[in-house]
RNA sequence: GCGGCCGUGAUGGAAUUGGCAGUCAUGCUGGGUUUAGGUCCCAGUGCGCCUCGCGCGCGUGAGGGUUCGAAUCCCUCCGGCCGCACCA
């Protein structure tokens, strides 16, 4: 028998390259417009619409692994099956080519990060089209090109020209600020009128409330790559994210985007997305929004009486405000030097002065101590409480009472103010310390727990919220009796009365540090005049080029010289960095801002992007814009239809991209609040990884089983196994070359969507692949006959079994993949074709034309192909997915289980539509019931028509 | 420490969401096709027991509970993964 018509990887290249060419001679992917240059006048825009979107890819030098495509084929089998079911589907992928890796593979190798990284996009455009993704390739671009990043800029020069408007409760031109200064609605900080104001001084009071501002504060800087990192890059042991180098805290003069004027809104639109609850809770607790109070507690005299001075505190717990026994300042604290006083009080403690001769000795010591403390070794000693009497005394509102005033570690300067009232009775942090520092505890939420009122008998704080306040009253205010929620609110009342504070709501979440010092990203649109004022650049003069230089390394440092500072990489370039420009008001000379932007900034907005690629005029056109994106049915704050990535960017990538999509929307240059309405997140491709003797990976494809131990042996000798990432420093990489080679795309694309659900992580597992491969060997030969190449199908009506069979797939396998849940359609088209299979003779037409369709998504070029041989003139892709018919999905009889206390004893062969009673009555009288019944009473009869019965004997 | 998710055959995983546990696939066993190997095809494959039957018992990390009925809900414990980590 001739064996040129088997499908076999051979075979399989063959198909799939043809497929290819076709679909890309045909545009099969582009994607119309309603209006603008895309448009095509075909009518395929009035259809509904899908945006399925993929988090892009950052191309590195080493290509693809196996790992990689898992998200593009989960979004282009989604994608495939909308089109199929009628949509108007844009789905494309760009490339995230600006940022770290690719510049420092050019310092290694020498190239300019330009060349590498075009060369590494070309890589991947080849293994993307190998795996027959279907892209509208038009509207592909990558962030590094000049015509993407110019508007990346634009939309920096927007951010930059508005501020956050709290009335409004949206952000507006910078405009709308300035005349409300200069027509006085508005008071200057100091005062002054805004006439009066230098050119430098309006820029600076400005400089306050734009969205996007340059300021000198402690930032994360990490001299091992260089640069300065946002808070979202540093990890929770104080390095970096990337490469892991310690990071510092430095004062240094940055650019900030002022995300906080967003942290209610990006906290409450995520009651509008669908996304995992996992990743609304990480955002949340980034956020980390918590409602409380702030207030004043005056600094005292030493001899007595209230000084001027305050001290500003935030708490949650306003409610113990009468158990605040001292009070607590982070190290770093900015009053410190201005409340320590020159001499111990009388009758210090010893324990509380650090064994220093002056206050003065000890706050400086601690700070020494805790400056030097990498934040590794804070978190070792965590729940160790270290700190020093400043040798203030503070008083409490409340009370009256005179309280001391330390320093500690264990409070942050950057959350809240910086300094807390410390009240041990009922928060264990503040236990912790008092109980090192013999401080006094004062109990005023009575323990609901039976443990008494003395704090001194307990092993912890009291921390129950639903308890009742006790011993707080003086003066005025009394709380005793007062739940706790009622005491808060009584206390945020006496605060506001008195003019001490007020209720409030604090955030976690800093604003986002967006300058680096680096090459290989966006430059700012920013130039500074001769007064050090930053100015954008107009629109016309964007985009602002990144100049090609020959010096294009970062400047490094020794990654624990905490000393150092950063230099920018575009400074060395004079001619580039001085220029004269004419902004308005006549040529002048400025310099050049040299930091350029992180590569967060082109990830940020680039679903707009996609929607109109060409358009040179805006950055989208609204009617594109709306008609993609725009609030909808369900969708009240619009977006991508569906958008699949990793958890890793829950809050980096995710909330910066949300930050900016609703300064656009403020702005009026979208119509949707949040970017992404679908997020789904894949879970990762893990292999297994082989360890030798001495723990060193061995090539996991050189490992072999051991006959009769199971265990596994590599050169003779036993080696270890676990799973892990796939990656060369493991050993473990398999390349899709491998697999295209061995068994084609289309396999390879139905074994990683039948590993296992797509949002969990699975174990590759090479000898498993071959299993879809049979899938589509048996519905090759179940069409096609493999000796001429001809199709083989009966052309009569399928018989009823196999009627029901196929509709029966057809429905699953819909809701499956409406779902994403493709391993499951694929075993629903696995049995589907099984069952003609074993019917055996000829395969009728529908039932093979039902089975290509179903498998057209997942398997797009045999479907293809076998769709062409069939006799059809059009592409599989623009046929109809089948609908099945509601006659055959329900069977003509089920089987009914009927059960004595749960247990199964009997089946009967019932229709569906069989009434509760008479099933009732089948199930009592099957024999198999009777006989196990043994003439027993029956107390209790389930009837779950058609397919349950449960019988409870007395 | 806090929060979240998850434990099902040798393996990846199904289970219409409280109603027959183990779809589908890998692997393994046996058989067939083949000069041979591979491919391919067919059958079997949770564990145990026996009188080998359309049989019985056990079985979803462990223990307990709710229910006529639990992989699914509740409680305790064990194990794993992820996030946060002195957040006032």
């Amino acid at each position: 028998m001739s064996e040129t018509h088997r499908y076999d990887a051979a075979l399989a290249a063959d198909i799939e390259a043809r497929w290819q060419d076709y679909w890309e001679r045909h545009g099969t992917y582009e994607t119309p417009n309603p209006t603008g240059e895309l448009a095509d006048g075909t009518g395929r825009a009035d259809r509904p619409k899908k945006f399925i979107m993929d988090m892009f890819p950052y191309p590195s030098g080493a290509g693809l692994h196996v790992g990689h495509p898992l998200g593009y084929i989960a979004t282009d089998v989604y994608a495939r099956f909308q089109r199929m079911n009628g949509h108007n589907v844009l789905h494309t992928l760009g490339f995230d080519a600006f940022g770290l890796p690719a510049e420092q593979y050019a310092v290694q190798t020498g190239t300019h990060p330009r060349v590498s990284t075009e060369a590494n996009m070309k890589t991947y455009r080849t293994q993307l089209r190998r795996l027959g993704l279907g892209y509208d390739l038009r509207r592909s671009f990558a962030t590094i090109d000049p015509d993407y990043y110019r508007w990346t800029q634009w939309i920096f020069v927007q951010i930059f020209n508005s501020w956050y408007d709290r009335d409004a409760g949206r952000a507006r031109p910078i405009e709308v600020l300035v005349a409300q200064f200069a027509a006085g609605e508005r008071a200057t900080p100091d005062g002054r009128p805004w006439a009066e104001l230098t050119a430098a001084e309006r820029a600076d009071v400005l400089s306050g409330h734009r969205l996007a501002y340059a300021s000198d504060a402690p930032v994360n800087w990490c001299p091992g790559l260089g640069t300065v990192l946002a808070n979202e890059e540093v990890t929770a042991d104080g390095r970096s994210e990337r490469g892991n180098f310690p990071v510092f805290k430095a004062k240094l003069r940055q650019w900030n985007m002022r995300i906080t004027a967003y942290a209610d809104r990006l906290i409450d639109d995520l009651d509008t997305v669908d996304w995992p609850a996992a990743i609304k809770i990480q955002q949340r607790n980034w956020i980390g929004r918590s409602e409380g109070a702030r207030l004043d507690f005056p600094l005292a005299h030493a001899a007595g009486g209230v000084r001027e001075e305050t001290v500003t505190v935030f708490t949650t717990r306003q409610d113990t405000l009468f158990g605040a026994t001292y009070m607590v300042l982070a190290p770093e604290h900015p009053l410190i030097d201005a409340v320590v006083p020159e001499s111990w009080p009388a009758d210090t403690r010893q324990a509380w002065t650090g064994g220093h001769a002056t206050p003065r000795d000890a706050v400086a010591a601690y700070r020494k101590q805790a400056a030097a403390k990498s934040d590794l070794e804070r978190q070792a000693e965590a729940r160790e409480k270290t700190g020093v009497f400043t040798g203030a005394f503070a008083v409490n509102p409340a009370t009256g009472e005179r309280i001391p005033v330390f320093i500690a570690d264990y409070v942050l300067l950057g959350y809240g103010t910086g300094a807390i009232m410390a009240v041990p009775a009922h928060d264990s942090r503040d236990f912790a310390f008092a109980r090192a520092f013999e401080l006094p505890m004062r109990c005023v939420v009575e323990p609901t727990d039976g443990r008494g009122t003395d704090p001194a008998a307990w092993d912890d704080s009291f921390n129950a919220k639903d308890a009742r306040i006790v011993n707080s009253a003086a003066g005025e205010l009394s709380l005793d009796g007062l739940d706790v929620a009622s005491a808060k609110a009584r206390v945020n009342a006496w605060l506001a009365e008195r003019g001490l504070g007020e209720g409030t709501v604090n955030f976690r979440l800093r604003d986002w540090l967006f300058s680096r010092q680096r090459y290989w990203g966006e430059p700012f649109p920013v130039v500074y005049d001769e007064d050090g004022v930053a100015h954008a650049l107009p629109e016309s003069m964007l985009p602002l080029e990144l100049p090609e230089v020959d010096d294009y390394a970062p400047r490094t440092f020794d990654p624990d010289d905490a000393d150092t500072r950063p230099e920018t990489p575009l400074s060395r370039n004079e001619e580039w960095v001085n220029v004269t420009l004419d902004l308005g008001d006549g040529p002048k000379k400025y310099r050049r801002e040299t930091n350029t932007m992180p590569n967060w900034a082109g990830s940020c907005w680039y679903q707009l992007r996609y929607l109109d690629p060409f358009n040179a005029e805006k950055l989208v056109d609204p009617e594109i814009e709306r008609y993609w994106m725009g609030p909808r049915e369900g969708m009240p704050t619009g977006g991508v239809d569906l958008y699949v990535g990793g958890a890793e960017h829950a809050v980096l990538h995710l909330l910066y991209a949300r930050f900016w999509q609703k300064v656009l929307f403020d702005l009026g240059h979208v119509s949707s609040p949040e970017p992404y309405h679908k997020l789904y997140n894949q879970g990762m491709i893990q292999a297994y990884v082989y360890r030798d003797s001495r723990g060193f990976p061995v090539p996991a494809a050189e490992v072999e089983v051991e006959e009769h131990d199971g265990g596994w042996v590599h050169a003779g000798e036993p080696v270890t196994r676990e799973l892990g990432k796939i990656g060369k420093s493991l050993k473990n990489v398999v390349s899709p070359d491998e697999i295209f080679a061995a068994y084609g795309a289309d396999t390879l694309r139905l074994y990683e969507m039948a590993m296992g659900p797509l949002d969990v992580s699975r174990p590759w597992e090479t000898r498993a692949v071959v299993g879809q491969y049979r899938l589509l060997q048996r519905l090759w030969r179940n069409v096609l006959d493999e000796a001429t190449g001809e199709p083989a199908v009966a052309e009569e009506a399928p018989d009823e079994a196999t009627l029901r069979a196929m509709h029966k797939a057809i429905d699953g396998v819909r809701q499956d993949l409406e779902q994403l849940r493709f391993n499951t359609a694929i075993a629903k088209i696995t049995e589907l074709n099984n069952h003609v299979t074993k019917a055996g003779g000829r395969v009728p037409r529908e039932a093979a034309e039902t089975l290509v369709l179903l498998i057209a998504p997942l398997a797009p070029h045999v479907a293809e192909e076998l769709w062409h041989r069939l006799g059809h003139e059009d592409s599989v892709t623009a046929a109809d997915f089948p609908v099945a018919d509601p006659a055959f999905v329900v069977d003509e009889t089920v089987t009914c289980v009927v059960q004595i206390r749960g247990k199964v004893r009997a089946r009967l062969e019932v229709a569906p539509t069989v009434s509760e009673a008479d099933l009732e009555a089948l199930a009592l009288g099957a024999p198999a019931i009777v006989d196990a019944l043994g003439g027993d009473a029956v107390r209790k009869v389930i009837v779950r028509a058609p397919k349950l019965v449960n019988i409870v004997p007395a």
